[in-house]
Parts: C-alpha cells; sequence; structure tokens
DNA sequence: GAGCACTGC
C-alpha cells in the first residue's frame, strides 16, 4: 500500500541535517491533516453499502449461531462487521472477536485500517496476530489473524475461550487451513454448547437434591445458566465468502442462515474471442498491442502461468516495439511473480513515465496477494499452473489448467477497481460456461500428513469419520496415516505416539522435518538440522536470472558441498551469520538497537545481491530458524553441533529421510525407492551429473521430467541399518 | 542442463 510519504519529493541524497527542518516545517499541516483524515475516514466508512444494513446484520448475529455471509468485493464487510459487533456488545468479560484470514498481509493492513477508523492505537482495542508478528494486547477486542495461527491457538486452548465471535473471512478461497478450520470451528461450537448445557443438568441434579421449592429451582437454574454463559458463552461464527454460491457453507452448518450483502465495483466489460486460441501467448501479446494502439489511457493487468511464460512475453512485446513508429513506443512492460526480488516486484507500484502506459505481465500473485493501482484493462488467457498431488506415488506436480468461473471473476474485477474497466477473456462465451465454477480446495490435492497430525493433536482420531466440508479421498488419508506411522508419529492403533507424535504436532514443520529435529538430538547434530530445515522450509534461496546465470552458477559453486543440497544450504546460513556477527564485533555495542538492525539488514541485502541469494527467503527462514530453535530448547532436546563431522548429519538425514531414498540405476537415472518410480536429480542439485550412488530427497516434483530436488549423498546400507522397520519389511 | 502459481504454522 503506497503510504502519504511516498507521493511526497523524493530525494534520496538528503541528508541527515535536513530531515528534521522538515518534519518542523511539516507539522501544523500535519495537525490538520490528521482531522481532515478522520472526517474523510468517517464520510468513506458511511458510504460503504454494508453501513446501510447495520441494524439487520447485528440482530442477524444475534438470532443465529451460524450466519453466512456473502459479500461482493468492496461493501466493506472485513473492515466494518467486526467494529459493529463490538459496538453492539458482543465482547462481554473481556471476550474477543477473532477474524482470519488466509494471508499475511491482509490480516495485517486491515487491521491498520480498522485501528484507524476506530482512533485507537494498533496493538490496543484493534490488533493482528500473525506468525512472527504479534500486534495484540489484553485490551485488544478486535483482532485480525491468519487462519493458520487460529489453527495452532487451538491446539493451545481447543475451546478457544478467549472468543466470542469467529469471523472466517474469504471462505470461498477454500486453503487448507480454513477448511480444517470450519470443521473444527462446528466442533467447537457443538462442544461449548453442550458444556453450557451440561454445567445446568449437573446444577439442575444438585438443586433436585435439595429440598428447595420448585420455583426457587428455576430461578437457580436459570441464574447458573446465566453465570456459565458469562464464563463461556456459545460461539458465534460468521463465514464470509466472495462466491455466490453460499449453499455448501450453509448446507455444512446445518440449513445455517446466508445473507447477501451488495459489493461496490465499477463496471467492467467483459469481451470473449470468437474461436478457440490455440497459442495464448501469441493471443496475449496481440490483444496488448490491441489496446495500447487503440483503446484510451489506462494501464494494462496481463494473467500469464509462471516466469518463464512471462519473461517470454516481456521479450516478445519489446521485439514488436521496435517495429512500431516512435510515437507508438510510449509502452512499458513490469513482470511480477512471487520469486522475483522484492526490490523489482515494487516496480508494478511505480507510475509507468509520463504519457507511457503500463503492462504488468503476473501471475495469479495478481490475483489476490497484490493490487495494482491503475488498472484499467485486464487480459486474462484463462490458464493457471496449478499443485496437484499423488497419493499413490507420493509425488507432487505442476499443471496448467484452465482457471475457474470464480477466478475467472476475480481476475476480472482487478480492472474495476478505480474505474469502469475492460477485460479481455482469451476464450470464446461458451468455453467460459464449460469451466468449473470454483477452484478445486487445495485439501483434495495436497498432501494430508500434516492436516492429519494436526488433527490428531487436536483428539480427532477417526480422521475418515472427520466432518470435513469437503473429505479429500481415502487413498489420500490412509497414505498419509501410513507416512506418519512410518515417522513414528503414530501408535499402532493410530493414535499420537507419546513424546515424539506429541513432540512432531507441537513443531510448525512438516511432519518429515520435525522428525529429522528429534532425531538430530540423538545424532548430536541439531544445530545443524535445525539450519537445514528451516532453509529447506522457504522458497528457493538461490536466485537465477536469466540474463546473469553464469554469474549466478559461479556464485554458488562458493557454498556448495559435495556431499550435497543439505550442506550447501547449511554454508550459505553461515556465512551469512559470520557477515553479521563480524559487523556486530566491528560496531561494538550502539545505543540505538533500531539503528543496527536497519545497517544489519542492508548489509545482509548487499551480500544477498552480491552472491545470487534470495534475501527475503533467507530473512523467512532466519526468523523460522529462531522460532524452531525456542520451540526445541522447551522441548528439553540437547542442541549440539556435529561440527566437521558431516556423517553424522548425513546419517540423521538418511535416519529420517528413508521414504525419500533414490537409488542409482546402470543408465544414470535414479529409482525413489518407496514408490518405483524412475528420476532424475534436479539440475539445480549440487549433485546433478554427480553419479552418486545412493541419495536422500526433499521433494519429488513432477514437471518436464519428474525431479528430485535437494538431496544428499548418503551410503545405501545405512538405510537398512537406520530404517530396518521400513527397508527389512520390503525385503 | 532445467525453469517452480500462491498461501500458511
Amino acid at each position: 500500500m503506497p503510504s502519504m510519504e511516498q507521493n511526497g519529493p523524493r530525494n534520496t541524497t538528503q541528508t541527515r541535517k535536513q530531515k528534521p527542518v522538515l518534519k518542523l516545517s511539516n507539522q501544523p499541516r500535519g495537525a490538520a491533516d490528521a482531522i481532515s483524515r478522520r472526517e474523510i475516514v468517517k464520510k468513506q466508512r458511511e458510504s460503504l453499502p454494508i453501513a446501510s444494513v447495520k441494524e439487520r446484520l447485528v440482530q442477524e448475529v444475534k438470532d443465529h449461531d451460524v450466519l453466512i455471509i456473502v459479500g461482493e468485493t468492496g461493501s466493506g464487510k472485513t473492515t466494518q462487521l467486526p467494529q459493529f459487533l463490538f459496538n453492539a456488545g458482543f465482547c462481554p468479560n473481556g471476550k474477543v472477536i477473532g477474524i482470519t484470514q488466509p494471508r499475511r498481509v491482509a490480516a495485517v493492513t486491515v487491521a491498520k485500517r480498522v485501528a484507524e477508523e476506530c482512533g485507537a492505537e494498533l496493538g490496543q482495542k484493534v490488533g493482528y496476530s500473525i506468525r512472527f508478528d504479534d500486534k495484540t494486547s489484553s485490551s485488544t477486542r478486535i483482532k485480525y489473524m491468519t487462519d493458520g495461527l487460529l489453527l495452532r491457538e487451538a491446539l493451545l486452548d481447543p475451546y478457544l475461550s478467549r472468543y466470542s465471535v469467529i469471523i472466517v473471512d474469504e471462505a470461498h478461497e477454500r486453503t487448507v487451513h480454513t477448511d480444517v478450520l470450519l470443521g473444527l470451528l462446528k466442533n467447537v461450537q457443538r462442544a461449548r454448547l453442550k458444556s453450557v448445557i451440561d454445567h445446568a443438568v449437573v446444577n439442575n441434579k444438585k438443586a433436585s437434591n435439595g429440598i428447595t421449592k420448585e420455583e426457587e429451582k428455576g430461578a437457580e437454574l436459570t441464574n447458573f445458566l446465566k453465570q456459565c454463559q458469562r464464563k463461556f458463552p456459545p460461539l458465534k461464527l460468521i463465514i464470509m465468502s466472495a462466491s455466490l454460491d453460499a449453499r455448501l457453507f450453509s448446507e455444512y452448518f446445518g440449513g445455517a442462515r446466508a445473507v447477501h450483502v451488495e459489493g461496490r465495483q465499477h463496471h467492467v466489460d467483459i469481451f470473449y474471442t470468437l474461436h478457440a486460441e490455440t497459442d495464448y501467448v501469441d493471443a496475449a501479446l496481440i490483444t496488448i498491442f490491441q489496446i495500447h494502439l487503440e483503446e484510451g489511457p489506462g494501464d494494462i493487468l496481463v494473467f500469464l502461468t509462471g516466469q518463464e511464460e512471462i519473461e517470454g512475453v516481456e521479450r516478445l512485446v519489446q521485439e514488436q516495439l521496435q517495429k512500431l513508429p516512435e510515437e507508438s513506443r510510449k509502452l512499458v512492460t513490469v513482470p511480477i511473480f512471487s520469486s522475483l526480488p522484492s526490490e523489482q516486484q515494487m516496480r508494478v507500484f511505480m507510475p509507468a513515465p509520463a504519457g507511457h502506459r503500463k503492462v504488468i505481465l503476473a501471475t495469479n500473485i495478481a490475483e489476490t496477494s497484490v493490487t495494482i493501482p491503475g488498472i484499467k484493462y485486464v487480459i486474462d488467457p484463462g490458464f493457471i499452473k496449478a499443485r496437484s498431488y499423488d497419493p499413490v506415488k507420493g509425488m507432487e506436480s505442476l499443471i496448467i489448467i484452465p482457471t475457474s468461473k470464480a477466478q475467472a471473476l476475480q481476475r476480472s474485477g482487478r480492472a474495476g477497481r478505480e474505474g469502469p474497466g475492460k477485460c479481455f477473456r482469451l476464450y470464446p462465451e461458451s468455453e467460459f460456461e464449460k469451466l468449473e465454477d470454483s477452484t478445486k480446495p487445495e485439501i483434495k490435492r495436497c498432501n494430508l500428513s500434516n492436516v492429519i497430525l494436526q488433527l490428531k493433536a487436536l483428539g480427532v482420531d477417526d480422521i475418515i469419520g472427520f466432518d470435513f466440508l469437503e473429505k479429500p479421498s481415502r487413498a489420500a488419508i490412509q497414505k498419509s496415516l501410513e507416512e506418519l506411522f512410518l515417522l513414528g508419529a503414530l501408535t499402532d492403533d493410530c493414535k499420537l505416539s507419546d513424546p515424539v507424535g506429541h513432540q512432531m504436532a507441537r513443531l510448525p514443520l512438516d511432519p518429515i522435518y520435525s522428525k529429522a529435529l528429534i532425531l538430530a538430538s540423538q545424532f548430536n547434530c541439531l544445530e545443524e538440522m535445525l539450519i537445514a530445515v528451516s532453509m529447506l522450509s522457504v522458497e528457493s534461496i538461490f536466485y537465477n536470472p536469466r540474463e546473469k546465470s553464469e554469474e549466478a552458477k559461479t556464485a554458488k559453486k562458493c557454498f556448495a558441498s559435495p556431499d550435497g543440497d543439505h550442506l550447501t544450504l547449511i554454508n550459505v546460513y553461515r556465512a551469512a551469520d559470520e557477515l553479521l556477527q563480524k559487523r556486530r564485533m566491528e560496531l561494538g555495542i550502539e545505543k540505538n538497537e533500531k539503528n543496527i538492525k536497519g545497517k544489519n539488514e542492508k548489509i545482509l541485502r548487499k551480500w544477498c545481491r552480491e552472491n545470487f541469494i534470495n534475501s527475503r527467503s533467507l530473512r523467512h527462514a532466519c526468523d523460522i530458524h529462531s522460532q524452531i530453535r525456542g520451540h526445541v530448547e522447551q522441548m528439553g532436546l540437547p542442541i549440539s553441533s556435529c561440527g566437521d563431522d558431516t556423517l553424522q548429519f548425513r546419517r540423521c538425514l538418511a535416519a529420517s529421510f528413508f521414504l525419500n531414498a533414490a537409488l542409482k540405476q546402470p543408465e544414470g537415472t535414479y529409482r525413489a525407492l518407496a514408490s518405483g518410480q524412475v528420476v532424475q536429480i534436479h539440475p539445480t542439485s549440487v549433485l546433478h551429473q554427480s553419479k552418486v550412488q545412493c541419495v536422500i530427497f526433499d521433494e519429488l516434483v513432477q514437471t518436464s521430467q519428474k525431479y528430485i530436488r535437494n538431496t544428499t549423498r548418503i551410503d545405501y546400507l545405512w538405510l537398512t541399518e537406520l530404517a530396518p522397520h521400513y527397508y527389512a519389511m520390503q525385503g
């Protein structure tokens, strides 16, 4: 979100001296701005579509324990409803209204906005809580958070007793977390209601044993019920969705009441092609130039499937541009996808040079995660790259599939945020009708090991019988149960094992990484394993731009370990750590902590740039590292290092990743031992073409081929020695 | 010698 500051003049050479002067001269105007801003905020709030149905909505929540709200974009439901409920007294006795979001940025930005609207400091009445960043206090009553975080909270407080209301926002996105949360909340609601009734029955019995008169008994019961409800009120549940189909949610909650709140979007004209296109990249290119040459001003947003496609289109646009007359060349291309370094991602927010039109070439990052201002035209070829999971092969694949209707609507909506817009769908209207209504929920296309471990830890023993909004396939559930059993997290009768299963559930990691950590304390290499799993838990650490591919390769060689990628990643982490340690020594003790942090951040970013390392990923890995280290310390696992004896570390990898082992075959390919598939070591691995006999790998992904990624050399014999329960069984 | 959308604990 561009702040007001950014609109002001920018002067990078500004000296320290100048700053206070600027600040002083701004102060009187700043105060006036604050007042007028408050007025503007108030007016904006009152003009939101949801404002006109405030009383009705509050009444609906009072009348129903579950309410489905279908609110179109721009209705104001996310920011306003929690405030309505707070003002209507839904936070008795310090209880909290919790609002979950699938994404971190959304939780943060909405909380900031609502705090401003309330005239409260962030973290007081209104706050947010996301992983690594908690801005709440004991006085927080409206709390925005990620859905994953609420799931974690449920592990510590199964009744979610702090909350009087929970609002699940963006439920139509159907992330794994949202789906699991809905099932959990349904149970919590039932359990809380039951606890109130149980208390009442017990009390009633007590009362009957006494000699009190019937009326007194009645009065006592009512009184007790009131007390119970004050201590433990029933949980109000609100599901908010942007999808037009509320039926699924309503039916899931036993025919729950659904209401519709109007949105406010500008009109977007939709155009289709007459015939199906054979090459959507080519069609997109033609459409870009049609808009550029024939339509009025306004930026263009093109949805493509991946980095390669984006880079390809970017080159083609540049080529075509050269063929145009000078005056028509005022077009700039800006790519955006998740693995792009943040500085380059920021380019989408910068306005095009005067008189120029901006073409943003984006993945579905621009569908929900990033909102780009100034878009008037959307080009939607109708495809998306999606992850799918084959439970039988235990393999993920990335495939290009058509979007759903809901996604197509979401994409076209991006053209109507600031004014009327146009959306060009590069397929015939008849094709639109054939699209699925909504995207297949993630829970039906992912590995369930983590979900199952969580549910087990929450006391749900019968996973197949769990009341999922939409049930994953039995095969997928069985596969993950089997994996958890083989990792030692489950007992023979499918209960969480003690202590291993409980420890694994406590760690916010993939189960296999958690297992590796637990074993590492026995192999005396927990320090190394903490770094390895932190680095494996983030997006690619190495950044490899096409135009500097050779340089990037050379840079990576400095960190490469002949033993494999895990040790290579550890080398990167330690090199960065040493850099910061050295800095700390140089600086000594400086008064201003914040200052040091900022400087270190800058130095680290520079180092990352020089070494072709994605600084965002590295930062993320550091955060995970310190969080996990804390958990591990609390569990009392001894943290020690194997030093230069990497044999211990590799043996530990073999003991924990034994399900992911691959053996070299005569013709040079590898055979994954668990599934028998023929695979290859990914070209980005340091062991690519190294001809080692046996490796363990982090993941098996099918793209153009079946690849194993992040591999480490092990001795084949270690498998039968360290995982006899699996390899002896296999014969 | 390939290329990987996006979230999240």
